[in-house]
DNA sequence: GTGCGTGCAAAATATTTGCAACGTC
DNA sequence: GACGTTGCAAATATTTTGCACGCAC
């Protein structure tokens, strides 16, 4: 099995702060790290479930709870169907574009934007602790397809 | 009672979008406009209450379905206990700093912001509506006092 | 008058919690 | 061994829906 940087990132952390680390939380984290797309409690508890049909539920609500609290995870603007996640580690510096018609979500790169950031906080006396962007609009299929706004 | 310029804003373009303008709904905008930052469905339901005891929970949950579509309330990151949503009225070209430690929001204005979003967002094809950038962190006031994280 | 919108209550979802057993430190 | 964690099931919380009636258009 694969050794994960970002993995031990995680349980180093974790450990540190004086959780202890089980193969569920292991599970969940690895599931979670390698999971690309924004999910919700039920399918990351899906997904686990592929590995361990045991898992509990509760435990990964619970487990999530952690991680969110860690800054591993983060919660996503949701629609309708339960909170939406994401991991943190490895997307650093990335914003998410919405589509307003699918309901895609497009990350990109805008490079420079968190320095610019920082100054400007900075420049109020605002330490920065992490950022949230969100761009709301018409993808280029949905706009191609019905002419958008 | 005041007559507010954002509450026509919205009543203008729910009935050109084909909405009927209805006492709670007004209420609802109302309310949720008044409102400083963000809240939950209940809320606002209990805020709506004080003015119409009557008015249902069903009715607040379908209007503010009917007003996100229409981009006057944006869902933000929920921590837990239920959605949180804003109004998005007035909020043109400024972003919004959040300190966690004492809650304060503080407005500032990155200039060249939205030029650029419009850049990285074309560059994908991305035809852009709004935005939505919050930073979160430690207001000069609260690092001063506690150290901050 | 024609429907959309509302209130109510029930249903469907989503999330949290109590507790005994279990595994990590 | 102490104590955080887990699974289970039940409890809560949140959001949606069906239906009859009322009101905006």
């Amino acid at each position: 099995m694969k050794t994960d940087p970002e993995l031990r990132l995680v349980e180093e952390h974790l450990r540190r702060s004086g959780f202890r680390w089980t193969s569920q939380r292991a599970l969940i984290v690895r599931t979670a790290l390698g999971t690309h797309e924004h999910f919700t409690a039920e399918q990351l508890l899906q997904l686990c479930r592929r590995l361990d049909p045991d898992i509990s539920r509760a435990t990964v609500y619970r487990t999530l709870q952690v991680l969110e609290a860690a800054g591993f995870v983060a919660g996503l603007d949701a629609g309708s169907g339960g909170r939406r996640f994401e991991h943190v580690i490895g997307h650093a510096d990335h914003e998410h574009m919405v589509c307003e018609a699918c309901g895609a979500i497009v990350e990109f790169h805008e490079p420079g934007l968190a320095r610019r950031l920082l100054g400007a906080a900075a420049r109020a006396g605002f330490r920065v602790a992490r950022h949230s962007l969100r761009v709301y609009g018409t993808c280029r299929d949905c706009a191609r397809r019905g002419g958008g706004p």
